[in-house]
DNA sequence: CTTGACACCGACCGACCGGTCGGTCATAAT
DNA sequence: ATTATGACCGACCGGTCGGTCGGTGTCAAG
């Protein structure tokens, strides 16, 4: 028994990666699943043998995306002792996905339509939100702990999270501006200067 | 001759205000023409005799829906003398809409999703686009008011464009996460939040 | 009353799409 | 060599949607 295996977590793991940029190039409803497949390398029928729906799939994919980069900013601002340069590390690294190169603002997008157009289904948008929340966790934690070392000042820890969402609430805002307006504004820039009056004036 | 005449003007914009409110409940892809058709009440093929087609609508629509927020924020703020009230109440008026009911939200996101989708397509997505241009430049036209009255203190006009860019993704990106977290959290006091440390901190 | 221009309509069409399913292929155990 | 089995596939199906078009009702001019 036992004929040919393979590694199905990794090979739903390709096609989830091939699946976002087929869609953060065409949209989500635009692209075909015939398209999802080809992109992928394999047939549409065997697309169905690692994912439920185009539904699912592309939640899924949208997880694993979110993740990596949840994890990767996460992991390397960690290692910061000082307060002030792991927010900072944290943020810049969250958004250097989108600096390096612009698909990756194509995708965010994609992103944002499944997850605002599927709000109603929890069964798929529960995973997703809860990345969202859990990025926002970590930037209350790191507020928090800046709080404790003494670095940054703020009243309790309700102004943290109302901070660590106005934060986030920019730096989404700030990407789709920019790919909105066609990149006809310096993001970084624009980034650094929230960043300046949030860490010189907001935490002093 | 002319037999039967109709304002086909405002006909227009009462089928392009019925769809707007249908394709926000459903989200535009998820809506067909003959739903939009049922909802203002015509046929389907009346629709095509005001319209080119569905995107050529919506992008019709979202422009006039635009116009109404903008304009109409434009003029109250206008009337008022103090550079920091005036900013403050145009922000709260754009954000009027928001606050009155849940609906405009689920409308602004469909403007999103139609504006980023058809980015590639100038023909429709200029004028949108012109229209996210304007409320930048009246904003910055406010600062920089501000600046020749003296009340606020900005270095030269290049920074009130930044100003005006981050304020602007602010207010988007605090719409979409609202939103996207189900109302969560309160939007105005994020909102004022915001507002505080702008025109407190970075304007003094 | 007749005529004809105009607004309106909804049955219809061709294209397309998500998802299925019967069958092929490659491999490994026997 | 034979056979069992997991992996893979793409032709096909039911259904939907954007857009068309021939026809209807209506009103005003003649």
């Amino acid at each position: 028994m036992v004929a040919r295996i393979v590694d199905k977590e990794q090979k739903r793991r390709d096609i989830a990666r091939a699946a976002m940029e087929v869609f953060s190039e065409r949209g989500f409803d635009a692209t075909s699943m015939s398209l999802v497949a080809g992109s992928a390398g394999v047939g549409k029928g065997t697309i169905y043998e690692y994912f439920d729906s185009k539904d699912e799939m592309i939640a899924a994919a949208i997880l694993i995306w979110l993740e990596d980069i949840i994890e990767g900013a996460r992991s390397l601002s960690q290692r910061i002792e000082d307060p002030e340069l792991r927010l900072r590390t944290f943020v810049s690294e969250s958004m250097a996905e989108f600096t390096r190169d612009q698909s990756a603002i194509q995708t965010s997008i994609s992103v944002f339509q499944v997850v605002l157009s599927n709000l109603d289904n929890s069964k798929w948008s529960d995973p997703i939100q809860s990345a969202f929340k859990d990025t926002w966790k970590i930037i209350v934690q790191i507020i928090m702990d800046g709080h404790e070392k003494g670095v940054f000042n703020i009243s309790d820890q309700g102004e943290a999270e109302k901070i660590a969402i106005n934060l986030l609430a920019f730096l989404d805002g700030i990407c789709l501006h920019y790919y909105a307006s066609g990149g006809r504004f310096d993001l970084m820039t624009q980034v650094d200067h929230y960043m300046k009056y949030l860490l010189e004036e907001t935490l002093k």
